[in-house]
DNA sequence: TTAAAATGTCTATTGATATAGACAACCATA
DNA sequence: TATGGTTGTCTATATCAATAGACATTTTAA
C-alpha cells in the first residue's frame, strides 16, 4: 500500500526532509506500532524509491528530534509518538486543558515591554492606536518539553505589573486572579498555519522546515470587555486543536 | 522592522523556498498593501541576507503559483492576496461560511465507494467496526481555485446514493436535505497540520513542502446521532478558521 | 533626452544534496 | 558458533542550490 512516487524531487525541499516529514506522520498515525521499530533502511529506500543513503539522512534528522534510535545490528526504534489536545472552548486555559496528558506544566517569561498598541493589537483590544499595552513572551512546556511559544497583549492600564505576576505563578489564570480578575472567557480564536521562524525553531527545539499550528486567541472579562489578545505558535507535530460545539 | 537572519541554511529546504514562504506570508498579511508591489529584489536579498539570485529564485516560484508578476523596469507587482476565513461553529457549513468571499462556489466528487467501516470512522459515526458506510473523495474549489480535499463517510444504510445526489447539488447540504435530513449540526472538529501528501499536491495543485490545515469533523442531526465523520485538508496558506464562542 | 531604478540574462565557482558501491560492526537466532 | 539481517563508515561522482559579478533591457521620472 505504501505507494511509490511519495517524495517529489527539485521543490526546495531536499529529499531526505520530505522523507523524515513522513515517516514522523507514519509514526505519529501509529503505522509501526506492532513492532515499535520504523522498517529497515533498505526497505524504506525501496518504498521512497531512493538511495538508502538518503533514508538515513531523513533518520539522522528524526533521531536528533528524539523521535527514533537507531541501534546498529537491530534496527531503528520509535522512541515517542505523543501529541498532546488542546480544547478550544468558551473556557479555555492553557494550563488546566492538558491537565492529565502532562504531569509538570510551566510558563516561562521570555520577556516583558510596555509599548503602544499598534493597530491590529488596538483592533483586537478595542483600544485606540498608540494606547499602552503590555506585551508578554512567554515560553509553555509539557513535562520539560517546550510546546509553544506564544505573544500576549494586556492592556496597560488595568493590568500594571502582570509580567512580576506571571512569573511568580506562571499562569495567565492565576496572574488574572491577582490582579483583581477573578474569571474571563475566551471570545475569539483564529487558527491558521505557517513554516516556523528562526526564533520560533529556537525557542521550541524544531528543525527549520517545521510546521506550526498558529492561534490568535482575544479573551475578555464577563462583561464583554477586551482582557487579553494573544498569538500563540504550537509544534504542529505535538499538538492538536479540539473545538466541541 | 523586517529583520536579519529569517533563514537557515543546511536544513534540507533550501534558501528560495523558504524566503518563497516568508513573502508569501507577507503578502497575505497585507505587508505590501501600499505598493501593490514586492520589495526590489536587491532590497529583499538585503533583508534576508542572500543573493539577489536567491530571491529572484524565490520570487520565480510565486510567479509560477500566480501570486506575484514582474515587470521588468517597473518591478514585481502582486496578482492575488487573498485568504478565505472558514467560521468553526455548531453551524458549520462549507459552501455558505464563505458565501460573500467567493463568487462561485463548486464542490466536486473525485470518489465513491462502499465499504466496512475501519476502527477510527466506527468510532467516530458511533457503528460497529466492520458496518457499512459510504466514502465520499470530494475537491472543493472557490472561483476554480481548489480550497480543500476532503475525505467523507457516512453511514451506508441511512444515505444510500448520496454520492449520485451530491454529484447532482455540489453540497452536502443539500444532500442531505434530498435524502431526509433537513438539519444537521457540528459536533465536534479536531484541527491539526502537516506535510501535504503526493496526492493532495496534486488535488490542490501545490508544490511540495507545501503545508496542509486538516479539520476531522464530525456532524450530528439534531437527536446527536452522527451523520457525517469528514476529514478536509485545506492549503494553509490559502485559509484560516475562526472559532466564535 | 537622460539618468536612475528596476528586472532579465549570462558565466563561473563553491558547497549541499543525492546516488552508487563496498565493506565493517553489531545483534539475534538457528 | 555460524549466518543472515541490520546499522555504521568510507570513497567517489553527478546534480542542484547559492554566491558573485557583469551587463542588457525596460520603465519611470527628473
Amino acid at each position: 500500500m505504501a505507494g511509490l512516487k511519495q517524495v517529489q524531487r527539485q521543490t526546495g525541499v531536499a529529499l531526505w526532509r520530505q522523507i523524515a516529514d513522513r515517516i514522523r506522520e507514519a509514526i505519529s498515525g501509529g503505522a509501526y506500532d506492532e513492532t515499535g521499530m520504523v522498517p529497515p533502511e533498505t526497505v524504506l529506500a525501496l518504498q521512497f524509491g531512493v538511495n538508502r543513503h538518503t533514508v538515513r539522512s531523513a533518520l539522522a534528522a528524526l533521531a536528533q528530534e528524539g523521535i527514533v534510535r537507531a541501534v546498529q545490528g537491530r534496527g531503528t526504534l520509535i522512541e515517542r509518538k505523543e501529541r498532546l489536545n488542546f480544547p478550544i472552548t468558551r473556557r479555555t486555559r492553557f494550563t488546566s486543558g492538558i491537565g492529565d496528558q502532562a504531569r509538570e506544566m510551566r510558563g516561562l517569561l521570555l520577556d516583558e515591554a510596555e509599548k503602544e498598541a499598534s493597530a491590529e493589537v488596538a483592533r483586537w483590544l478595542g483600544l485606540k492606536q498608540g494606547e499602552r499595552v503590555i506585551r508578554l513572551e512567554t515560553l509553555r512546556q509539557a513535562d520539560k518539553r517546550p510546546v509553544s511559544r506564544a505573544t500576549s497583549w494586556f492592556p496597560a492600564k488595568r493590568f500594571a505589573g502582570i509580567g512580576q505576576v506571571y512569573r511568580k505563578h506562571e499562569s495567565i489564570t492565576k496572574a488574572f486572579a491577582e490582579l483583581g480578575l477573578s474569571d474571563y472567557v475566551r471570545a475569539t480564536t483564529e487558527v491558521t498555519a505557517a513554516h516556523a521562524s528562526t526564533g520560533d525553531l529556537a525557542d521550541l527545539e524544531l528543525t527549520p522546515g517545521a510546521i506550526l499550528l498558529i492561534a490568535k486567541a482575544m479573551n475578555t472579562d464577563l462583561d464583554g470587555v477586551p482582557v487579553q489578545y494573544s498569538v500563540s505558535r504550537f509544534a504542529a507535530d505535538r499538538v492538536q486543536f479540539t473545538i466541541e460545539n
